[in-house]
RNA sequence: GGGGGCGUAGUUCAGUUGGUUAGAACGCCUGCCUGUCACGCAGGAGGUCGAGGGUUCGAGUCCCUUCGCUCCCGCCA
């Protein structure tokens, strides 16, 4: 192999005319005309035309004949102009190709289980997701990841962990590597275990973040710290979620949530500047009561607007029985806006689909509609409501001609915050009403620090989290639910990408909350003795953030899950189709472990 | 754990009220072809209809069970 003389596919071009190159790929595409042959031959910077010809050189087009897909091959050439009228502008090298005169085959490949090249694709600035079967991707990854578009994927997140090491080493933060196998301690995510060999009957976690380990280097007094790393933790997947995923994590001390702020909003316009996007900073910030109450969950997509609003004190009165009853309940009417779509949600779609089986599927009980025509209100259960009621329901939904207004009553305000919540995000999706290639992102602040759990106080972020005031005399349960926490996430078009807080850093506090958690003074020192102990030695005021890179990228490359940007994920039920994992071992293996299996 | 969707050729899919030998496109194989680039033309191979059971004269189609994948809810400090 001429390992010094290659050159790349795709970095060809004019000024490369009338040269001898090496080049080394695979065959993307056969071509056979008898008497010449065309291939693309494909690299890891591209495609370019090669030919093959009896004129050329008899002995490299006869062995070309042989040439199939993803066959690897070397081929020596002549880089040529085309004429003018067989160049092909759906290529970056299409005004040139490359006359062969040597060819060697390399290796030979079976035909793959899927087509690999995406040829007939390379028109298209947005390459769809490839329609395969995502089993059969994940059990060929490597064939999977062979296609143009993945290797964008996995370039582009080379590229944004590169932008974002070069900023926060720039910014003064020291890249710190903490423990894999670490401690379980009890709150949070299910932990995945790993059983220790030489202490029988214990186990290692691997950790779901590397929270107090970077927490510790802020008392050791490195002050700005980062890591990208892998977190695990053992839930239920989904498009966003894997039990192992990548986190961009940052901790800083003597710093406040300003700094946090201003940090991540010039880390994220480097990330997307990397990429070409502008993004507008600083970004706007909304508090989680009104994220909740406008949009139903505490990661609002803001990409657009129709807001939750509250009818209830307009229809005190109304005649409409189930209203009635619910308000009589102190229940909780809400509404959303459905602008300028009128006509295109015909009664049926909208009293059978989504009023009968949408609603329900969102866990709703059920959903008022009305259509605003001609300036009034139309809909099957208009006439319960009179002219000043259906009047003072226009002018606070701001309905105007062709909107739909649609209604979720229930006695549980929190159960109206999400069904609504859910409905506007789906009946935006269904309508196709959410901007694209458009990202705003928004700060969600002042979460609440607990929140209650089978009527038990939990930490709402994690119990590290630094409380907006001291609470060390606050002993009512309702008043410690009120109680803000200094804590923070990031969302993008409805996604949270990130979070995190100002940290407890006085002991006496830390020691104050873990017993309003529950903890007894035992339990306290097993689980975080260290941590508490680390504490008492002079711990500077110190706070940080976590992203999800895998979302980030995601949100910045428009696909449909993180496993499209992760070279091997799990798929859906956390097995790997490639390796199989995970696996049964060898009863010696267990042995040396001191496990037994039990089976259910 | 609860709910929805899907499972037919290597791949993506169609398959009517149950009725001949289960189809298409792409891919694959063979041959032809000197400017294609989603090449073209001619021919060909390729199927446990996810699996098991049932109803029926007859099941890809109906029923039951089960497995796999996927989406939503729960869960994810």
């Amino acid at each position: 192999m001429n390992v010094k003389t290659r050159s790349y596919c795709g970095l060809l071009n004019k000024t490369d005319i009338s040269k001898e190159v090496t080049l080394m790929g695979f065959v993307d595409a056969v071509r056979d005309h008898g008497h010449l042959l065309f291939i693309h031959l494909r690299d890891i910077k591209g495609i370019i035309q090669v030919v093959f010809g009896r004129e050329t050189d008899q002995e490299a087009y006869e062995l070309a004949q042989t040439l199939r897909s993803e066959y690897v091959i070397e081929v020596h050439g002549l880089v040529s102009q085309r004429k003018e009228d067989t160049t092909n502008p759906q290529i970056d090298t299409g005004e040139i190709e490359v006359l062969v005169h040597k060819l060697i085959i390399l290796n030979k490949s079976k035909t793959p289980p899927f087509m690999i090249s995406e040829k007939g694709f390379h028109d298209s600035d947005t390459i769809p997701e490839s329609p395969v079967d995502e089993d059969i991707r994940l059990q060929y990854r490597y064939l999977d990841l062979r296609r143009q578009s993945m290797q964008q994927h996995i370039i582009k997140r080379h590229e944004i962990i590169q932008t974002t090491r070069q900023f926060l080493n720039q910014s003064d933060f020291l890249d710190i590597e903490t423990p894999i196998l670490t401690k379980s301690t009890p709150e949070g995510a299910r932990d995945y275990l790993v059983p220790s060999r030489i202490h029988e009957g214990q186990f290692y976690a691997l950790p779901q973040s590397p929270q107090l380990f970077k927490q510790l280097l802020m008392m050791s007094g490195f002050e700005r710290y980062y890591q990208i790393v892998k977190c695990f933790r053992d839930e239920d997947l989904r498009p966003n979620r894997q039990p192992e995923f990548t986190q961009i994590d940052i901790e800083a001390s003597f710093i406040d949530e300003s700094f946090v702020y201003s940090l991540i909003e010039s880390l994220m316009e480097s990330i997307f500047k990397s990429q070409k996007i502008d993004i507008p900073v600083p970004f706007p910030r909304i508090t989680y009561h009104d994220a909740i109450n406008l949009y139903g969950n505490d990661h609002p997509d803001l990409r657009f607007d129709m807001k939750m609003v509250d009818v209830t004190d307009l229809l005190t009165n109304v005649g409409y029985s189930i209203f009635k009853t619910i308000i009589a309940k102190g229940g909780i009417i809400k509404g959303i806006n459905l602008k300028g779509q009128a006509s295109k949600l015909g009664k049926n779609t909208l009293q059978n689909e989504l009023a009968k089986d949408v609603i329900t599927k969102l866990g709703g009980k059920g959903l008022t509609w009305m259509k605003v025509e001609d300036g009034k209100l139309a809909s099957n259960i208009v006439q319960f409501f009179n002219e000043s009621e259906q009047a003072a329901l226009q002018e606070r939904m701001g309905a105007e001609n062709n909107d739909v207004l649609f209604f979720v009553a229930d006695t549980s305000h929190r159960l109206v915050n999400e069904v609504l919540g859910r409905f506007r995000l789906f009946i935006a999706k269904k309508q196709d009403v959410i901007p694209k290639n458009f990202h705003k992102m928004c700060w969600v602040t002042d979460f609440p620090l607990f929140e209650e759990k089978e009527g038990v106080l939990t930490p709402m972020h994690h119990p590290f989290t630094s409380p907006s005031e001291d609470i060390r005399n606050i002993t009512d349960p309702k008043k410690l639910l009120a109680i803000n926490a200094r804590a923070y996430d990031l969302v993008i078009n409805g996604e949270e990408v990130g979070g995190g807080s100002i940290r407890i850093f006085q002991p006496e506090i830390q020691h104050h909350l873990f017993k309003l958690l529950g903890f007894t003074d035992t339990d306290i020192d097993r689980q975080f003795g260290f941590f508490v102990r680390a504490l008492q030695y002079g711990t500077p005021p110190h706070g940080g953030i976590a992203l999800g890179l895998d979302r980030l990228l995601s949100i910045i490359l428009n696909t449909p899950s993180i496993r499209e940007v992760i070279p091997f994920p799990k798929n859906r039920t956390a097995m790997s189709p490639l390796t199989s994992a995970p696996s049964l071992v060898s009863d010696e293996q267990l042995k040396e472990l001191h496990i037994k299996h039990i089976q259910d």
